[in-house]
DNA sequence: TAATGAGTGTGACAAAAGTCACCAACATTG
DNA sequence: CAATGTTGGTGACTTTTGTCACACTCATTA
């Protein structure tokens, strides 16, 4: 999955873009690579491009006023950032983070090619309102979350949506990462993550734990 | 206000609509009343149409486990229903509940209608596009509310809402009602009441709370 | 007018979550 | 190897929120 070019990319990843679309895009698009840790967008930040994420993994969270990092959902490749979207037709700025979590590479599309895009091309203007709809829904679920549940929950959502997410049973993530996403305190989350291991849920390492089904 | 038919609606909240757009919808638009207290959408049902607000106020909310009606926001007249826009598209159910709180009258138009109205239609476009954003950000704000702040910031701020929302200092609810909407219990919407009305933030009758600015 | 129900006030208590202090294990690096 | 920083464990305590029980005031209506 390495060094693929621009029209690879659209290929692998957007196979029902029509061929008139794809070529559009490849003439326009430019590739950006960021590594872990760098960030994509920041609340106040004015967007001029739509951003599309062709390989690694862009955490969106919400920044406390302390420097937490709530957790809202994770981009794939293949997914686009709705907001990047919604504010780049309108020349609004950012209202959260994103963050690569890992090497990515992004598709930059300029906001000034939207309109057209989405008047001429159908796969692009549904491609737009399906991320639309799964972002909101996404944001929805964390609504629940917040709004009806308890910490315990909340974290064993949070940790079963991590290894759905990151599509493994070793979550690489410490005590005071999990207190940042869920905006509580790293003694809340090791206290219930001793309860959970008890439980039989989940198994804990150093640096690491271990989700067990 | 009262009796005005789908022309005069579109003429009034929609002026920027270009003259074909107008004429399409006027076409093929159907108004529905709704009194108080009716539901618009529930969870899980299936939209066939995307819903224009022309007059009255809708609540948006989160349905709870025990009957909770977790506020969202309001949708008034000139708003259109982000989630009816989106999940008509697909076929999609929806997520939330829309109740209207007032008496309360809605343009219905076919979801057929809606691809055409996207690709034709610019100054459509640019609506349905504002509309995701708006709701989007007040999605984002909620989010905030519940994750960061404490009830009793929570309180005020629901507070200035209502009052922003309905235009008015007289607010007409009742500690249960407030309750629900915050999910939490009355006590504690009573009690904090109590130290707003002494901090001399509000003034607390029977049925109503009077806002002081 | 007695009865009823909705709305509100309040004290006592329980549970959940947040804070503080400190310790121990481990990894990194000078 | 000593020093330092990160990670995690834990007890004690506080604060916030939720729950329970009950009382009081109105408005409505049988």
């Amino acid at each position: 999955m390495k060094d693929m070019t621009i029209a690879e990319y659209i290929e692998r990843l957007f196979p029902q873009f029509e061929p008139a679309l794809k070529t559009i895009l490849i003439e326009n698009a430019t590739l950006r690579d960021f590594q872990g840790g760098d960030m994509l967008m920041q609340t106040g930040q004015n967007m001029r491009s739509t951003v599309l994420v062709v390989e690694g993994m862009v955490k969106l969270y919400r920044e406390g006023e302390d420097g937490q990092e709530f957790f809202m959902y994770y981009l794939q490749p293949g997914n686009a950032c709705a907001l990047s979207m919604i504010c780049a037709t309108k020349q609004e700025t950012s209202q959260v983070m994103a963050k690569a979590i890992e090497q990515t590479k992004v598709l930059m599309i300029p906001i000034a090619l939207m309109d057209k895009l989405m008047r001429d091309y159908r796969t692009w203007y549904y491609f737009v309102i399906e991320t639309y709809r799964m972002r909101f829904e996404e944001l929805l679920f964390v609504i629940d979350n917040i709004a009806f549940k308890a910490m315990d929950e909340r974290l064993a959502f949070y940790l079963k949506k991590q290894a759905g997410d990151l599509n493994t049973k070793e979550l690489h993530l410490t005590h005071s990462e999990i207190a940042s996403d869920l905006n509580t305190s790293r003694e809340v989350i090791s206290r219930l993550l001793k309860k959970m291991e008890q439980a039989g849920e989940i198994k804990m390492y150093r640096n690491y734990i271990e989700y067990l089904a």
